[in-house]
DNA sequence: GCGTGATCATGA
DNA sequence: TCATGATCACGC
């Protein structure tokens, strides 16, 4: 049910490959577990029960969920036109101690350089259970997307450090935005404010706009 | 609280 | 309608 990681790229391509046109109801069978019919309190089921489902070491560790492959895997919620229907999460933002941090040193980059993206059906009007699997693609940036994703990254890194954090909302970015991520709007973590004081601010993440994972999937599937 | 997996719910 | 800001769960 749950296999050991992969031992080359082309091993994970091909488990993610058969589990192409599966319903979340058969990976669920697949895995011994049972497929919640309400998401909105499991949201992570999806994504965790096909890193179980393909070898993932799993954990909370900031690095790629292949580390051995330097793949990370993102399963995508799309709509009946296969298009995504939300944001992808990438990882926290480092509020302190990361002045002159740049793209090429970024947890960012790892994660980013090589994506298994597993589309699964996301409309609200299709339960839970009987939810597909689609085709997996395995992505790199090309070196348009990463220019981009790098200004991005060190445009929005360079608030952080300049203390504007508090300033920045998911408007900044053409790509990669930085958002609230945390266990409600109370939640409060170091990071710098004007002046370089420190201060108490709201968690935050990195993520992929829907616009752009829209694009990688158009790209290389039939899409409108 | 942190970092992971994300989707929900509502205001624009 | 859709993106932003908020929220849920888990292991440690």
């Amino acid at each position: 049910m749950e296999p050991p990681p992969p031992e080359s790229e082309e091993e994970l391509r091909l488990r993610a490959r058969r589990l192409a046109g599966w319903t979340l109801s058969d990976l669920a069978g697949h895995l011994g577990e049972r497929v919640p019919l309400d998401l909105r309190r499991a949201k992570g089921w999806a994504g965790e029960a096909l890193e179980r489902a393909l070898g993932a070491t799993s954990g909370s560790q900031p690095e790629p969920d292949f580390p051995h492959l330097g793949i990370e895997l993102k399963s995508i919620p799309v709509g009946h036109d296969g298009l995504p229907r939300e944001s992808t999460y990438v990882s926290t933002v480092p509020l302190i101690g990361h002045a002159g941090l740049r793209w090429e040193g970024s947890l960012v980059r790892r994660k980013l350089c090589r994506v298994l993206f597993i589309p699964v059906e996301g409309a609200r009007d299709i339960p839970v259970p009987l939810r597909r699997i689609g085709s997996p693609l395995l992505w790199s940036p090309i070196p348009e997307e990463e220019a981009v994703l790098s200004r991005d990254f060190e445009e929005l890194m360079e608030m952080v450090c300049l203390g504007e954090v508090e300033r920045i909302s998911a408007h900044y970015g053409t790509y990669l935005q930085i958002r609230p991520k945390a266990a409600n709007a109370r939640a409060r973590t170091a990071g710098v404010g004007t002046d370089g004081r420190a201060i108490e601010t709201l968690p935050r993440g990195f993520y992929l706009r829907a616009t752009f994972t829209a694009g990688l999937l158009r790209r290389h599937f039939l899409l409108p």
